[in-house]
DNA sequence: AGTAGAATATACCTGTTAGGTATAGTTATA
DNA sequence: TATAACTATACCTAACAGGTATATTCTACT
């Protein structure tokens, strides 16, 4: 399988939403998002602190600590999370700086691909955490 | 790196362009074509035979064999190709059927991923070959 | 002050796959 | 019948996705 998005870059997508439907409600633990979006615990802690570096979350330490969304959702967008986790994907390998191709001057196809993939980047940075925030309630399995 | 399209998916597109560039101009033996298009025999072989199954291209063999599109490049899309080399990326894993996420029923990140990625392919089916196609004048390298 | 429960930081593992190469065979023209 | 082409499949290998493990540091609570 070739997914453009990683599992990686998905899951930090998903974390913020969830601290978005928790923002100005105090930090989260890190057991509590794993659990509720049933992700491993230690795969959550190292996203978390991949987006931590990034400057997207921060955290407080000890007993009772927990992870909380810096700025307000509706300030990140998901290209932001993305380029946070490491996200340098181009649709085509030729869109790569450094790729001298002995066509590429010619290549009409390599231009298709760089207008593609500029439009979707463009509806990355369009669309923000805030339209993805999860609720507890919305979580709570109907059984 | 993470590529959406694999070299092999771009360097099939590649191929048909030259064929397109060709055109109801007799049969092109692949040595021919991989040297104009700074590939390596084998992989070109590789690649038309694939195009070739998908009946996108037919061969001419014996000594004088060659490639050539069944079809006229106006009626080939990048779509076309790109499935012929067995593409079935989805941008992100949750698209793909038979993935059961707990979350899928609430998951409004899936949907906007799923919104990106049928407009990349519209635009894809859109696209044709022969927009593509290239000349050998175009090849000749500048010195 | 000590301890428990939380985050921090880094090292490591492992199956899959991208991106090829190699080789043996078949066909058909010269 | 030799040779230059295509056919078909098997194999190789480095990189990386997708994690796990482990040791450490921090702080609230007792």
């Amino acid at each position: 399988m070739n997914t453009f998005i990683k599992r990686e870059y998905d899951y930090a997508i998903r974390i913020c939403a969830y601290l978005a439907g928790h923002f100005q409600k105090g930090h989260i633990p890190i057991s509590q998002i794993a659990t509720n979006l049933y992700l491993t615990r230690p795969f959550t802690t190292k996203i978390v602190y991949q987006l931590k570096k990034a400057g997207i979350v921060d955290t407080v330490q000890g007993k009772v600590g927990g992870v909380f969304l810096i700025h307000p959702p509706q300030e990140i967008s998901v290209y932001t999370v993305l380029k946070a986790m490491g996200f340098s994907a181009t649709i085509n390998e030729c869109l790569q700086k450094n790729t001298d191709c002995p066509l590429a001057s010619i290549c009409r196809i390599q231009h298709f691909f760089a207008q593609q993939q500029n439009l979707l980047i463009e509806n990355f940075k369009t669309k923000k955490i805030s339209e993805f925030a999860l609720n507890d309630t919305d979580l709570i399995p109907v059984s």
